[in-house]
DNA sequence: CATGAATCGGATGTTCCGCTTCCGGTCAGG
DNA sequence: CCTGACCGGAAGCGGAACATCCGATTCATG
């Protein structure tokens, strides 16, 4: 493959990624492209079509959360720790986009395995937590999940805002009624 | 007006409140129609188009905010447990509706007034409840609306859910970090 | 009950927007 | 210098939603 098209497939991935993660899932072809400085023409040459694009992006970054999650799991800390850094991990990347994908039928075996691996992972990391008493009881591990998801998965989070900041708060045990 | 005829108009509004709370702003005009029990041309019949209903729904909603609003702080209670239950009063109905329309240049003059109105109390309720110290104070009043409007606004809110509940956990002050 | 005016219903017309294609021009690499 | 891969963006295409229009229907009144 030439230079130039290595170069400008990795700018298409990069804006795309960029934009998804600040205006959610409704970003045009035509966006993405130019805010990769290209034409939509060049963008089709990468990427066959929208769904094509857009699994590409999905797959890595659950492959990425994947990965990371599991490498937290495996240090010496505790579980509420783990969670706290995944969250901070995933704030600010495209996960709306995973989300959107993940339930509507399009999406492909491979980010469906993909997207249960992760719940998996989530559901554990979350349960110890509270078996450990770092993570509040009063609300199931898929309710924890629901809520990550929204807060995380909006359109332009990051990993230091204030909602991220302040839900994990909520979620610490404690003497609130 | 006929009896059938404001019957109608009521059950336009109320399935267009329950579509918009539910599903957010990207509502059309047929479902709303359809969850009516209607045909599109009585809807256009009672609102010429679209903006003419939502800004309907708008100031409606925000009127109701701002009354509850008041209302509740003229009551002898915390200030927390106000803003609680201005909260508790908010999630579910359509305010995704309100804010996407509020920031956008087609809100008519009336409706900004009452963005206003309501985002006055708002700013005073919260100041007041870090005053007492009933609310942390790591962050600024336009953080927490900021805040409360995600959770609130978010389409399918519930008052009791868990996201609800958790962010306003995460709002007490505490020996958190 | 009869009448006609108000109201309804939904097929139709229109517009807009985003996806995708296509091909002439350009440029990297040998 | 040459060639084939690569780029750019104008144009084609299709779907979706808004808004209209008019025949059918329903309410209210004498």
């Amino acid at each position: 493959m030439r230079a130039d098209a290595r170069r400008n497939r990795e700018r298409i991935i990069t804006s795309a990624l960029d934009l998804f993660a600040k205006y959610g899932p409704g970003v045009s072809m035509e966006d993405i492209a130019q805010a990769a400085g290209l034409g939509v023409g060049t963008l089709y040459r990468h990427f066959p079509d929208r769904l094509a694009l857009v699994t590409d992006l999905a797959n890595s970054a659950l492959a990425d959360l994947r990965d990371h999650a599991r490498a937290q799991a495996a240090e010496d800390i505790s579980r509420w720790e783990v969670l706290v850094r995944v969250v901070r991990h995933c704030a600010g990347r495209p996960f709306a986009l995973i989300t959107s994908l993940a339930g509507t039928p399009p999406a492909t075996p491979g980010t469906q395995e993909l997207v249960r691996e992760v719940n998996a992972l989530l559901a554990e990391i979350i349960e110890k937590a509270q078996d450990e008493g770092t993570l509040r009881r009063d609300i199931t591990p898929e309710q924890v999940v629901g809520l990550l998801n929204v807060v995380v998965c909006r359109p332009g989070a990051q990993p230091d805002d204030p909602l991220t900041t302040v839900m994990l708060d909520g979620l610490k045990p404690g003497g609130r009624r």
